[in-house]
DNA sequence: CGCGGAGCTGAGCAAGCGCTTAGAGCATCC
DNA sequence: GGATGCTCTAAGCGCTTGCTCAGCTCCGCG
């Protein structure tokens, strides 16, 4: 799976269309108000169709929410993950998961900030499920950041605590990305993957 | 005003007695559960009162996020303008202004979620009063790295750009910190300032 | 002692919530 | 061409929500 297929539009392959509409209205209704402020008739609404269709291709709403919540963390993950596993030193792999990561909260903005925020409205079962891939994706991070120690690349104060920080900067990027703002995903990409390498004294 | 004075525990000048622990109560169902998801009942049950005790100390719901979101909107502003304004070389004042910025959203972590992720159920007139808040923040954190890229103390890849980045990761640490976790609000605060001095390439 | 106001409660109202149900429309199959 | 199954709607059920109100208690004051 290549880092492009990873960023493109998600919720494409949903189906039936009638679903797909429905996940994309339930993202942008919990963006805009949050998951507890968002009412059933809004998010059918939003996908043209009447509040009890709702229920016919989701149990319930926390199934939508828990639906783009797995989506997105899965796809957060691969990105990491593909980052830790490719070619190239350290600190080259470090500012490819950053860019990458980061390109794509600032890109999906409004998923990432469900994603990102919304979590705590999950059933028990399924925030333990969404709790155990965040701990991959950070595994990933630290993963990368221990490699340039070792190797000699990086001088942190402590891995943990910087993988910590890297990642909260790059969740982050969701809650105040603002697209109508002056900068380009990319640009804030490459803005925050120059900040990580200078967080870790990466030797370039 | 001293910075022990502005970290020290909120709430203490509230007045009556009802008042102040209505407002510690919601501060924790906010915090627990988000604006949307905790009724009034929950807060008045906490208090130790009955639900319509509420309305005789605020008038409603809102108004009780909108008193809390105000109060730590100003704790902040005034740690930031307080660190800005203190004697010491630039990389000294960001120092210490990450420092009791970090190290306040994770002693107050409760408050700080609500603080800074529930602003957006504020009615319009209050989101745009702390929105101003907020915007004086920024301004003291980029005040101070305008210094010292002007002192030639920091080198920096974008002012505006490493202020948000700075912000982000400060304002972060109260969505993560978990007080059971292994690091203390002090050791977090020193780690973060030295990881943003790093970030600024700060020249001591 | 009587009075008045502040603080509080129990009961409850109107509105909105998540979700269900009965049934309509419309393809697809025997 | 009738039966079946899928998608959808109109109506609405049972419940919870934010908030109100009449009336109680308590306490300082003359």
């Amino acid at each position: 799976m290549s880092v492009e297929a990873v960023t493109g539009e998600a919720w494409g392959d949903i189906t039936p269309d009638a679903a797909r509409r429905l996940v994309i209205a339930a993202v942008q209704a919990f963006a805009e108000r949050g998951y507890h402020a968002t009412t059933t008739r809004d998010i059918a609404g939003r996908a043209g169709m009447s509040p009890a269709a709702l229920y016919i291709h989701y149990k319930t709403k926390e199934e939508l929410l828990y639906q783009i919540s797995k989506v997105g963390h899965l796809r957060s993950l691969a990105m990491l993950a593909e980052a830790r596993d490719s070619e190239g030193s350290a600190a080259e792999r470090l500012a490819t998961a950053v860019r990458v990561f980061v390109r794509w909260h600032a890109e999906h903005h409004t998923t990432g900030r469900v994603v990102q925020y919304e979590l705590g409205a999950l059933a028990e079962e399924h925030h333990a499920e969404i709790v155990a891939l965040r701990r991959q994706s950070e595994d990933a991070i630290r993963s990368i950041i221990k490699d340039g120690v070792t190797a000699g690349e990086f001088d942190v104060p402590e891995i943990s605590g910087t993988t910590l920080a890297v990642l909260s900067l790059c969740i982050d990027v969701a809650r105040w990305f603002n697209p109508l703002g002056r900068r380009t995903p990319d640009e804030v990409g490459a803005l925050y993957a120059d900040l990580v390498l200078r967080m870790v004294r990466a030797t370039d």
